[in-house]
DNA sequence: CTGCATGCAAAGTGTTTGCAGCGAC
DNA sequence: GTCGCTGCAAACACTTTGCATGCAG
């Protein structure tokens, strides 16, 4: 199987409780957290866990490709246990991040490649609204 | 007429020689560049201008809408004076930018637009790969 | 028991801010 | 002459790095 664990022992990297419970929060959740968020999830449980272990923790977990990582145009990064190629959007009123995997992009990405000369590789699409909660509360203007 | 002198006028700004050194730059290039590679262009021109004036003029120019700002991946932002939406490629071998205005976007974007309950007001787009040199010099693998 | 991982603190990087002197108007 | 702008340096926010101690294997 290619759990986490056996992912980890076959590239030589140690399992360790924090490596195991910062991919959970990334697993379980759907909020798109940066390092900073996932570290005050995991703050009541580990306590001693500093912020340096979760940004090292991610970069393996990314080489691993088990998390990507997400610039919604905010100062920090945010991380994805869903890795494979989606939409996100970020609310301007609330700053939520959804992932927008109703729409195929399939379609978009191969006109783009038929009209490029670049060998192409991957692709990073994100937009920028107001979520339904911000809209009722008039968080935007216009 | 609508030239930078004027928007900076109407708007309460003064026009100073850094400003519209710096507008010119970006107006003149199709690079994408940083705000350090704008202040590298001015260095022969303007040897005392620093960088915090860099910055300080392109959140100006982002004000008036004469600039974007565009997040390729990169630990620092780069700048675009073509300021419709359209999507962008970065070469993974030699970090060049460059625009993808071949392909109408509009399709998508409204697919999106009926597929989310968002209120969707705008969007980037970065696809990554290999440039046609990169690919001849073999920098790309697979 | 060995060597990698953790956690702390310090360093690093791009960007922003404060402020005295300067220049647009 | 006024008030905003420049340029310097310091501050900032996020992320990375160095290193002594700790723990997985």
């Amino acid at each position: 199987m290619d759990s986490i664990t056996t992912l980890l022992r076959n590239r030589g990297f140690k399992v360790t409780p924090q490596r195991l419970a910062i991919y959970k929060v990334l697993v379980n959740t759907r909020s798109h957290p940066s390092a900073e968020m996932i570290f005050n999830d995991l703050q009541p449980v580990y306590p001693t866990m500093s912020l340096a272990t979760v940004y090292k923790t991610i970069e393996i977990l990314q080489e691993l490709g088990l998390v990507q990582r997400l610039n919604v145009g905010e100062d920090s990064f945010r991380y994805d246990a869903i890795v494979d190629s989606h939409p996100h959007i970020r609310c301007l009123g609330c700053g939520r991040v959804d992932d927008l995997e109703e729409v195929d992009s399939q379609e978009f990405v191969k006109s783009i490649d038929e009209a490029t000369s670049y060998k192409i590789t991957g692709q990073q699409f994100y937009f920028f609204g107001y979520c339904p909660v911000c809209q009722k509360q008039k968080k935007h203007q216009n």
